[in-house]
DNA sequence: CCCATAATTAAACTAAAGTTGACTTATGAG
DNA sequence: CTCATAAGTCAACTTTAGTTTAATTATGGG
């Protein structure tokens, strides 16, 4: 930081996105949404996040934008220190608990 | 298939995972058991998810297995092919909604 | 307008994810 | 036990995600 400014670190506070719908169903413009809305509103800078997890700005813009070509653990990283989590859903529960181990269905002979 | 059986594809049914409290928070064994669980459960072996999504069998042997080092592409086809999906979860909404366009808090001056 | 800062993009290179093909368990049917 | 099939692993190679450095847009404050 160039010594310039006297105070701690006014810079840029960028128009906050706001929080998508979270109830709406998953997509990566509402994971890119959430990411961007909670960093915003943290206050906190791109390279903020990219120093304090040892990543670089372009791979944290390609996250933020929603890019899925990203690795997972980055991706968890990410979310994680803003302090977003996922939630697994289960569609239609097919599998469920299979208690009869012997012949159930495809029987034929 | 090699016409050795006359049956259509009884084959391994392998022994099902059963799918995990999808209420805890999230985790990669989450996940992973998730996966397997539901995999199982529609009777699909590893070959033919892999075949189905054009990846390769390794690949889908780490995502299921709960390694967070693949592609989020990968993983989410995976889900979406099985049925699964993600769920954002907010922690503590800081950020939220910032109707006051003007300053509100960081007044110093 | 001018300036400082933040966000976004680009190119060349490095690191790591993904593929291929074969091989090694594991497991249940017969 | 034997056999067939599915799961899991390995090594060499290919593809691509990630890094670095730098330049190029925004955007708001003064």
């Amino acid at each position: 930081m160039t010594g310039t400014h006297t105070k701690p670190s006014l810079g840029r506070v960028v128009k906050p996105t706001d929080m998508p719908d979270l109830s709406e169903a998953f997509s990566m413009q509402q994971l890119s949404a959430a990411i961007t809305s909670k960093r915003t509103g943290m206050k906190l800078k791109l390279t903020d996040v990219a120093k304090a997890l040892s990543l670089s700005k372009p791979t944290l813009v390609k996250i933020e934008k929603g890019d899925p070509n990203v690795t997972f653990i980055n991706v968890l990283r990410v979310m994680e220190y803003l302090g977003l989590s996922f939630s697994i859903i289960c569609d239609e529960s097919n599998s469920e608990r299979v208690s009869n181990l012997d012949e159930a269905d495809d029987v034929w002979y």
